[in-house]
DNA sequence: CCTCGTTGTATTGTTGACAATAATCATTAA
DNA sequence: TTAATGATTATTGTCAACAATACAACGAGG
């Protein structure tokens, strides 16, 4: 059996030239995974010994997690990793379903013939994976950000890419890991980006638009419903 | 005669609590302004001398410049002034486009009557500044901005607004300043600033987003139509 | 018992020195 | 003359010590 392919957005190669930057990584994956729990305190001094490095590097990898919204930071007395609420996740999700429509309209608009055919095959793989057991984890986990993640990039807009990619995906991952539960109905999900896959193939931007833009506010509406039932 | 209000976007208080900080407004502000010319290259040490700290601060500095994009730099070798050109002006143009389409429809839905009363008020003085021969250097740098903060800020979504007035919006007036010529038509852009107000008012967040996304896609046209005879 | 001010401590902000890296320039061989 | 190669230098990356600040504990006064 094929293992999925891996996801091709990688925010840094993991063996980066610099100190900071591997630290950055670090703790960005453990906080995204929740081995920094969510509103945490950070003490440089505690963090600079666990990561390994002294507090000049992990100070700017702390400031680049600030950036990406990963951590608060309040002058003079010390930060915090992120806690996420209700509130912040519906503004990242609208934030996410007016960038990615737009997305998905120049996607229509500029995709490549051929990355349209390998998206098709992305879909299919993901279709197999639902039936797949053990599939299901990857799909619902990465493969629907892959999916995502592909429209982005087809797009050609640098901006939205890098904000995409770099921080509100990264936000999502986060609040998936939270709740502990997957996105819902993956064939659901499945049915709409084939849809979405297809417009783009009529080079239809309006309804590419339209679609990604339903589909990622079903998203949230379901999201939100896990989020405030685990709230109470 | 009074002066036009101060603008309401105090990015950080002028005289923030850290020596980081106030050189990352200071050197903000003399890129957006061209005193840090684009594509001049960043040596830290020189900055650090010149705006009177160390290497410590400035560097930080230097790392928020990066994220919202002033700044572009690469490992080991040095950080540049970012140089502006067509391509990522309209990426910005575009992604604006799409958040203030969103912000408008948000600004339909939750803005509070008495705040848009105060648009009102807004835009009169911005027609009153038109016909007032200083009063228009005022109204077409940052009287355009003021207004579409306030729908910004009125979409109540942080993560929008920020992105917006934190990174988007500083790209523009470095632009602007780049060309050395004002947005286009200030009557024009009134009469549209007016439209949007009134869709807002009457809550029709469908109305606001599509001329919000009309009025900056059209912006769009003027500028790069600016650019490129600058550019030949 | 509560409030306010004071002191002490922990943590961040800042600095200058040192190490590592990459660009530059001169030198040599083809 | 040009291309490759090696030493040199300028610049960034990293570190550890020092200063400034905010928070907590404590005590005095109401």
């Amino acid at each position: 059996m094929t293992k999925p392919q891996p996801l091709n957005q990688p925010d840094q190669l993991s063996e980066s030239s610099t100190l900071a930057s591997r630290t950055y990584e670090s703790i960005k994956a453990d906080i995204i995974d929740g081995t920094l729990a969510q509103g945490s305190k950070i003490v440089e001094s505690d963090l600079a010994l666990k990561y390994g490095t002294s507090r000049g590097p992990l100070r700017e990898a702390i400031h680049r997690l600030e950036q990406i919204k990963l951590v608060i930071r309040v002058p003079h007395a010390g930060s915090r990793v992120v806690a996420l609420n209700i509130k912040m996740m519906e503004d990242i999700y609208t934030a996410r379903e007016s960038l990615e429509g737009m997305a998905a309209r120049l996607a229509a608009r500029l995709m490549p013939d051929d990355d349209i055919k390998s998206l098709h095959r992305l879909l299919d793989q993901h279709e197999q994976n639902i039936n797949d057991a053990e599939g299901k984890v990857y799909f619902q986990r990465e493969g629907d950000i892959d999916f995502h993640f592909r429209i982005a990039a087809a797009s050609q807009n640098e901006w939205i890419l890098e904000n995409l990619n770099g921080e509100l995906y990264q936000l999502i991952r986060m609040g998936r890991h939270q709740s502990g539960r997957m996105p819902s109905r993956p064939a659901a999900a499945l049915a709409q980006h084939r849809q979405i896959t297809s417009a783009i193939e009529q080079r239809d931007e309006e309804l590419a638009e339209l679609l990604m833009r339903r589909h990622i506010s079903g998203a949230w509406k379901t999201v939100k419903s896990i989020l405030e039932e685990n709230h109470e």
